[in-house]
DNA sequence: TGTACATCAGTGAACGCGCGTTCACTGATGTAC
DNA sequence: TGTACATCAGTGAACGCGCGTTCACTGATGTAC
């Protein structure tokens, strides 16, 4: 609990460095590619005074997904509010974002459903109801970039989005940024096109 | 080596059938989800005769990625052959079958791509370079199934594919079919109505 | 066809290691007076 | 403001377990004569 001057407490600030640590450390390691000592020491701390945090490791991985969703969707927000600002269509502005050359190697600050979504169905109960909730999140927020008219592609287009950077990722390097720059091209023509003429 | 009768031995025998479960098991469990010994035991062995048939557990996954990517572009392209000769076009034939309902739930035996792609990026040197062939010849498979005005858009209909599976997968159950309806109905609107116009 | 022997695929115990989790303890924090 | 004490966040050793890997051995296979 936070103090009477709702400050966070010396607690919930450690707790919040530990869930942002594991935020990034199961989008660049996946869920089983970091260990609970991995993310205490990261976050300057032994493993020991985990579980005075977390019921569970599990109960960690739950946490970490919400707030990598959260941190991604607000980097991409911002991006996308700056473009607009600057007289792009919000459209354009989320799909370059998304798909842009930065992505390619920064698995760590970028979408979690990207990183994590073909990995959620081994997980446990738990996380795999997170997963879903991002994956619902994620749609709705292509939805809001979308013309109005192309509302109902909203699926398609975040399926697009996130094969595309995977894709790219597992290709890397040249091919990988070539495969971006064209389903930038490909989205806009298609989607944006379409709002025109509907 | 092979007898000279050219049938392969006992051991050539064994080997192909710890790949075949490590090709299935890779994909339902992910690369970090079996372990060497839960592969022998499934293949009727005991885990001590593993380093007779691989340098690694690292090679088998190598040779695992491989097999998977045969195991399912051949079962694709039997479906995609049986339609086509009933009339379909190749395209319908070939992204209701990606993207068909039976894929739900068939991770194990379905598309190694849509399965591991996301996690290859993690994995040692050569099951990354593996992985990258595996994702060059998934798009070369949906280019030539694509009607050839549309060839140019292989990379961004792979991804759209890649991630449609995954997101339904990640949804499950009712909302994930109707993720798969609605991005069949879409690709083929967008990518057979481009070649009869263009 | 039958026997003797070399080959070799597969067995199962053992290894060192790192994992998730537990717990008795320490030392800093902050309240009470 | 200063001291005494209770609280509690974080420490670090220890646990049981399963992992990848190794290796001495076994028993079946198949060739030589």
């Amino acid at each position: 609990m936070s103090n009477r001057l709702n400050r966070p407490s010396r607690k919930e600030q450690t707790h919040e460095r530990i869930v942002g640590v594991a935020a990034r450390a199961i989008r660049r390691a996946g869920f089983n590619g970091v260990g609970v000592a991995d993310i205490m020491k990261e976050a300057g701390l032994t493993h020991g005074g985990f579980y005075a945090h977390f019921e569970s490791r599990e109960a960690l991985l739950v946490e970490a997904l919400q707030r990598a969703s959260r941190d991604g969707g607000a980097a991409l927000a911002e991006h996308v509010v700056a473009r607009e600002a600057a007289g792009e269509s919000r459209f354009k502005a989320f799909v370059d974002a998304y798909l842009g050359d930065a992505q390619l190697d920064d698995i760590e600050g970028g979408c979690v459903v990207a990183a994590l979504c073909a990995d959620t169905p081994r997980q446990s109960e738990a996380v795999r109801a997170e997963g879903q909730r991002r994956v619902l999140a994620i749609v709705n927020a292509v939805r809001a970039a979308l013309p109005s008219g192309a509302a109902g592609a909203a699926e398609v287009v975040t399926a697009t989005l996130v094969g595309a950077i995977q894709l790219a990722r597992a290709l890397g390097g040249d091919a990988g940024r070539a495969l971006l720059a064209r389903t930038r091209g490909q989205l806009l023509e298609t989607y944006e096109a379409s709002s025109h003429s509907g």
